[in-house]
DNA sequence: CTGAAAGCGCTTACAG
DNA sequence: CTGAAAGCGCTTACAG
């Protein structure tokens, strides 16, 4: 395999010529960087990044802490996070957290708290205090997406506003009767985003003087089973049916529409459904829902990564520092104005 | 940030010796490594890969390449993976190959090449020989799962025989009238998974003597999205419409039945409709299917890594070398006989 | 069973 | 602008 003497050798200079030359770091002849360049090239030569890293202290490689792959919302920031990494010459080291004690330890007492990644970045997870020290010993720097817990960088959006934005979209068509499929926990964790969202419904509900039904509030896990199973739930009661649905993802979302056709309900003569995502499907299920961008907000992450390691134009200041990330209601044939 | 050197001066031993205690290779006396492990764990020692990987010359990562993350399937498989690659204390480094042209070359080509990987596992990407030769030429075992391409170990199912199935099951229904629903390219990529399921498709209506009408095979992008505007297309028209549709995943079969609702076409009375993968979502919708199993495969596809690495029991043969991958026809509501 | 030494493949002051 | 030397943090023969 080719080191960089070969190149050396080959090209007639010293190693420290050549790493200069390949690396553009530090004062090189044109005519030398031609020839080491030609050197490299002629011998197929690429730099052993282990080596680089040693003496460097840099790794070029972040880790991506993450609960679910095969989510859409999670899959997206992947996607996005995984793009933009691999433009700016970087590696994604991918920590599938399914949520199990000992390995997710594991992941943060030994793979992350190793000198393999430069950053992390914890993407929707609630972090322990003790996993955040973990990090902090190391001198990691922590950018979180979502989630809870982590005194780092967070980027994310607001949680409650949107469950307030899309419970008031029910409000103002006239429906008073409004259920909440809400993520498992979403009570019981009200710093989580699920919780978040729950607060926002309570609120919405709260501000117009009406009085929150608790039967219409069901926890569910947030994919498309567990809306239908939820939903099922909810609408399956014969004389407390809402006439509107708010549900944390669109997936639940789904589910629910899905649950509703089971069961006769016509969506949304008699059930006004509303989703959050924007998910890829949204629009073929015709779903009204409050959109995020959650490819935009993996590259955005990155950017804030890179910030912290130094990388690129360190003056630029973060992008609207600390404000929450962009939504938006986007209205479609799901929701419709109450029976009345 | 501790060294192995601060681990041996605390146990009183030389760095050698630390190393091995450590590491577990080579002879070490009971009480000397107890020392060492006391010392290492109270001043938070943790070893640097780097510089294990740049003397030893194995990274303990390995590198996965893959065309997307936010599809059923792959998500499945990446998890799987990832599950297995952690339990063997292995990184994964995910290159999501988004098929565009230049950043590719760049994964095979610089990503790849550079020795931060020990392996390579390509799942569900149509290799050239190119981009296998780069490869070989780094010494990097290579193990594809799915996809075509690439003279390595390769795990797959049998994509023409599970077309095949699929399409039997429908004649054996009694339909004539059959449809499919292929991936993009499947007629003109013969080798790869999806080109494979049409060839099984054809086979079989062929073996039973009939012709195959050429306006009921439709190529549209395997996704929920796609296989509902494929399915409009072949359900659309008034002379030509099918009574069974095979789609080429579930995700394009769950797309064919919103497809049908929307036409007022009645799933199974009007239109039979199968899939392929064992989706999630599956059941949900009633789909009759083949079942294979991505979670289980990345495992596999792990094994195999980890025997080419020679970890483990190298004696362990590879479990059942060459044969197809298993799946497994599950038949649900969504396909009856025909009308007649 | 343990230690001194060499070396993995780079990069970075430091001289020149 | 270039080179000799040191060193990043480990592991591995080699002696003992």
């Amino acid at each position: 395999m080719a080191a960089i003497g070969d190149v050396a050798r080959l090209a007639g200079v010293s190693k420290a010529t050549a790493s200069r030359a390949l690396s553009g770091r530090g004062y090189v002849a044109v005519e030398t960087r031609r020839r080491v360049e030609a050197a490299a090239a002629e011998i197929g030569y690429i730099a052993s990044p282990d080596a680089a890293s040693l003496v460097t202290g840099r790794t070029k490689n972040v880790g991506v802490v993450i609960p679910f792959v095969n989510r859409w919302f999670f899959g997206e920031v992947l996607e996005g996070i995984e793009r933009a990494l691999l433009s700016a010459g970087y590696d994604l080291t991918l920590y599938n957290l399914a949520g199990r004690g000992a390995e997710r330890a594991r992941v943060f007492d030994f793979f992350l708290a190793r000198k393999r990644v430069d950053a992390v970045i914890a993407v929707g997870v609630d972090l322990t205090g003790h996993e955040v020290d973990a990090l902090e010993r190391r001198e990691k720097p922590l950018v979180c997406l979502g989630g809870s817990g982590g005194a780092a960088a967070r980027l994310a959006v607001d949680d409650r506003a949107v469950g307030q934005l899309a419970t008031e979209h029910l409000l103002h068509l006239g429906h008073t009767r409004i259920a909440h499929l809400a993520g498992l926990d979403a009570a019981a964790r009200p710093d989580s985003v699920q919780g978040r969202r729950l607060q926002g419904f309570l609120d919405a509900i709260a501000s117009e003087g009406l009085e929150v039904d608790r039967a219409l509030v069901v926890e569910a896990d947030v994919s498309l089973p567990g809306g239908y199973t939820g939903a099922l739930q909810l609408l399956g009661h014969p004389r407390r049916r809402p006439t509107a649905l708010f549900a944390a993802s669109d997936e639940m979302a789904i589910g629910a529409i899905r649950a509703a056709e089971r069961l006769g309900i016509s969506v949304p003569a008699e059930l006004s459904v509303i989703g959050v995502d924007g998910h890829e499907y949204a629009e073929m299920f015709d779903l009204t829902t409050v959109e995020q961008y959650p490819g935009e907000q993996g590259r955005l992450a990155v950017d804030v990564v890179m910030r912290l390691l130094g990388e690129g134009a360190l003056a630029d200041p973060l992008p609207d520092s600390g404000a929450p990330l962009p939504t938006r209601l986007v209205v479609r044939g799901s929701t419709t104005s109450a029976p009345r």
